[in-house]
DNA sequence: CGCCAACCTGTGAATTCCCTGAGAAACGCC
DNA sequence: GGCGTTTCTCAGGGAATTCACAGGTTGGCG
């Protein structure tokens, strides 16, 4: 429709202005990747390294979304929150957790529309939680909509329903966050680094390839027999597109 | 008729103004966790920490409805009660209580319109009484169904009967629970983390996979021989939806 | 045309995730 | 207090998923 070079739907504020995250954790690698993952999505990024720090940023940036490591070296991250919640009554907030201390002590977290992801976590299921919380916040301008479309290909975030030609897909977990980055970057080249950065978490230490597998199963799924949507530019990367735009 | 993809009924006072709820106990992780459970509601939240502060609240923010621990630091419970019903004459309250502590006092309150629940509670369930409560207070606009469906699945939120395909299902208190909380959000995936915050009670320290249990049960009661309605995305959670949209 | 790098994909093993039966403990009701 | 019901733990089994490996294929380039 309009300049093909971005399709992305940006989550704007009412306002217009762009979203406003801020993240808490003590790691700076980690407040690092993330900054620079969120900002790519368009959305402005303030960091603070523990509670106090949060609190003041909180006041100071008043953030639509907040993520929030629950260990952080001056207070426990549900200390954090009480204050968070004073001074953003509203605001939603998406808990990063150790996989093994899945603890009672995080019982109550989610409840309230608020979500976590476990470490080692990918940025693609950040991105993706933190923009289900802003969608279903309100905080957004317009309440956009779950659904991603390219082509006669459909993927709905909240029901992880696929489709392609109206016809129901299924995908595993890891195929699903694959074809969601590619389908949030149609017709755009990515590499299998980027990929990889994106789709796999942060501490995946495999064999680059399994990459070019999730591809190949993708394919297998999504192109069998139809004209292809994924496609493969040798040397650089894969990029998703409709078939139409393909055969122009 | 096929399920709407957002079928969570917004509950508005007469003026479209979203309902008002005071929350007072003196547990702020308490009222922390009641307040982002309702907010998410849709509801306008205020909270108080005690009886003085309650009073206050109540004249300030004219809620429609008031959540209120029947303990707290200053007066009893019942004595709030009379003030609060000189500012409000009409607006129901819930009370908390602990669980042996259910006097019958208490008991003979919820005969005016009032209603109770011991602590330790489930989200599910105060969010269920409350919406009850401000249905047949007549604050909301209209007076909203009680009846959740989909497909030919219906669950009454009032006299907690279910059906399918107009057959009587009995469940038990947690089933119905758990029914509920996918009801009001099919075609939605459900984490099991999110499942066990909002059904389970808030102290709830038990293995994960109650929830993979309960889900077998359901599934037995509801889905037994017919088409499955309920679902499982491996690796992200459990949705609902009724048989004809899953044939698609 | 031949070569090499990049890419594709079949096979299979390890792992993770989920389901469910059996039974213990807690609850509620007479 | 006794009995049926409900909730929950535990553990085994089974199936889906992830991933490594390796051999085959393709495309670009000299």
């Amino acid at each position: 429709m309009t300049t093909s070079s971005d399709t992305r739907t940006e989550l704007l504020r009412p306002d217009g202005s762009p979203v406003r995250v801020l993240v808490v954790d003590d790691e700076a690698s980690l407040t690092e990747l993330m900054s620079m993952a969120l900002r790519y999505e368009g959305w402005e990024v303030r960091t603070a390294a523990d509670g106090a720090g949060a609190v003041r940023a909180a006041r100071a940036f008043r953030p639509d979304a907040v993520v929030l490591d629950v260990m952080l070296p001056d207070m426990h991250g549900l200390t954090v929150l009480g204050r968070l919640r004073r001074e953003l009554p509203d605001v939603p907030v998406l808990f990063l957790t150790a996989k093994d201390a899945v603890e009672d002590r995080i019982a109550g977290l989610t409840a309230g529309g608020d979500d976590y992801v476990t470490k080692p976590f990918s940025l693609e299921e950040v991105v993706a939680r933190l923009r289900g919380l802003i969608r279903r916040s309100g905080a957004a301008a317009r309440r956009t909509e779950s659904v991603l479309a390219v082509g006669d290909l459909t993927l709905d975030e909240d029901s992880h329903e696929v489709t392609r030609g109206g016809q129901s897909i299924h995908l595993t977990a890891t195929e699903f966050e694959l074809l969601r980055y590619l389908m949030r970057n149609p017709r755009r080249v990515l590499s299998k680094a980027q990929i990889l950065d994106r789709v796999w978490s942060y501490d995946f230490g495999g064999q680059a390839n399994v990459v070019e597998l999730y591809i190949s199963y993708l394919r297998r799924k999504i192109d069998a027999g139809r004209s292809p949507m994924i496609h493969t530019r040798r040397g650089a990367g894969y990029l998703i597109k409709s078939a139409e735009a393909a055969a122009a």
